[in-house]
DNA sequence: CTGAAAGCGCTTACAG
DNA sequence: CTGAAAGCGCTTACAG
């Protein structure tokens, strides 16, 4: 069954393509008769006509795409949700937006093959060369990135501000001797490294020792390791800061191995409130994240990259906060 | 700055624009002078030249775009691999895919106006207009369903079978009175009405009682609750079959809350394995599903609906096993 | 072995 | 208020 084009429509409807195109569009500044125009969107209706993306794209040299590329990280509920505001509020101003995973590190090029989109919304920081073709082909680049970074335009979460926040509420209850659990995932290291610097930085600032790092996976075993480690020195630790919540469920796997208390002998502060934090036996400190903030800053600044006369919004501050449970 | 076209190409390398586009898709059946390929990719390449997608998918009507299209799901750590193998696989055969995640409820036919894909693999199910709408456009629809469907080109992920999985389990570990936790959530009820009935199902053939349903929050609050219903009565629940790891974690620590012993008191099974399932206390028993062979089964369906002269291929059967842990 | 030309389906000045 | 025509950038018969 051949494809349903503009012509058809014309042809049933006893118009031109051009009235056809007017009316489906809802041209500005052009009047067609209501009779006309209901005869058109009747036939269109009836005989399930579909515009051609690639036509559209082509000809307007404009798409309603926005792509929005994953990096080669593990998604969590944290960036599940994120994506769940972009496609939504993204939607409200027309523009459908697509996930690309860039798991297989593949370069960015093969994707053109197969689509345009007005603008990319990186989620981390693409390499020069990508960016610098993306522009070429007309593309709308709005990054992100994990650190403060020299140019306004880009979106900045300061991972290293999540460890400061671990470090202040873990200090002012009282914690001296600190540690780090890494995530042992490779993927996860462009995060955790940042903030396990944003950790050094606060214990440094407080006059804390500097914090023992040890890497902690998924399991008993790992963080049984882990936990000896911590615990053997002339002062042992007494509170963790874990990369993420998965970590810190770890840690308290641990913990609890070990016999120690928390958060008597040992707390513990996490990173996303995931689902099954609250459910931890003790249930679990974390730092949240506005997510919603962060999306609809994101929004905007696509918003701007495609329209000149939109005004770049204001980075939002304050998008993290302490949730205090019961393992701190 | 002009985006730059292959008549640019052709034009610096002294060629016509057939030439180049026999150059760069490498066309079979026709010979090309080694040293005219050789100028052709080095002035492509020194260009920046990006074919348009757009007017590749609008020449050749077939674009090398496959989309995949989330249901209202919440994403967790499965559907995550299951994207992860999914655009791995398909961009070994040149296929780029998209994840489009439906959540907003917004009908399919907005997309259409964004991008062209050549397929489109649901892993939910399509309604029959938008099925339809698609093939209408010349999208190959490759579709899922949750329950045995009788168009063997569906592919099928029998959740019912989970639920069977997880009786068989505990009634091989003496278990009579069986529990089932569903989740609180509305947008996993497509699963979760199918996996009970599994539950139902396989409770019945062994002559055992009928399973108590309730449905239990991410919260230790609401696990109470399920729980005091569960022991309450003349023959208190001896075993919980919970919809997922999550609500499994759930009914763990509302058990803990009133002082049950897992698995002595009563036995819990989860379905996922998420990565804290080995972290919970005691360990989580849970179903495992072979997502990789899931993966490959909808790659090749993919791929067969793309070319009528590959074969469907065969269901994957044996996807999902029980990894028997501490809490049963 | 290489080129001139047609045409995919749309939108948009331009003319009437 | 509506239509004829051009052109977006590519691929592919067809001719040489």
């Amino acid at each position: 069954m051949a494809r349903v084009t503009s012509a058809d429509v014309a042809r049933e409807s006893g118009v031109s393509r051009t009235t056809v195109s007017y009316v489906l569009n809802a041209k500005h500044g052009v009047t067609i008769t209501e009779a006309t125009r209901l005869r058109v969107l009747s036939t269109a209706e009836r005989l399930g006509y579909t515009p051609s993306a690639a036509a559209r794209t082509l000809r307007s040299g404009r798409s309603d795409l926005v792509l929005c590329v994953l990096p080669n990280w593990t998604i969590g509920p944290v960036i599940d949700a994120l994506i769940d505001h972009l496609t939504t509020e993204l939607a409200d101003h027309g523009l459908s937006m697509l996930v690309y995973n860039g798991r297989s590190n593949r370069p960015l090029a093969e994707l053109w093959r197969a689509v345009t989109p007005c603008a990319v919304l990186g989620l981390g920081a693409f390499t020069e060369s990508d960016a610098q073709a993306m522009r070429r082909a007309g593309i709308q680049v709005v990054g992100s990135a994990l650190d403060e970074d020299p140019h306004p335009e880009i979106f900045v979460v300061p991972q290293a501000s999540i460890g400061g926040l671990q470090v202040e509420h873990l200090a002012e209850r009282g914690h001296r001797v600190i540690a780090y659990a890494a995530p042992a995932d490779d993927r996860l290291a462009a995060f955790a490294d940042r903030r396990l610097r944003g950790v050094v930085a606060e214990c440094s600032r407080r006059g804390l020792p500097e914090p023992v790092v040890a890497p902690v996976d998924l399991d008993v075993a790992s963080a049984v390791d882990a936990v000896r480690r911590w615990r053997s020195g002339a002062s042992p630790v007494t509170a963790v800061a874990a990369y993420n919540d998965e970590v810190a469920l770890a840690v308290l796997s641990g913990l609890r191995a070990e016999g120690l208390r928390v958060p008597e002998d040992v707390a513990v502060i996490g990173v996303d409130d995931i689902p099954t934090a609250r459910l931890a036996a003790p249930a679990l400190t974390t730092v949240w994240q506005a997510i919603d903030a962060q999306a609809s800053y994101l929004v905007a600044s696509v918003l701007a990259a495609l329209d000149d006369e939109v005004e770049p919004p204001q980075r939002p501050d304050d998008v993290f906060h302490v949730i205090e449970r019961d393992s701190t």
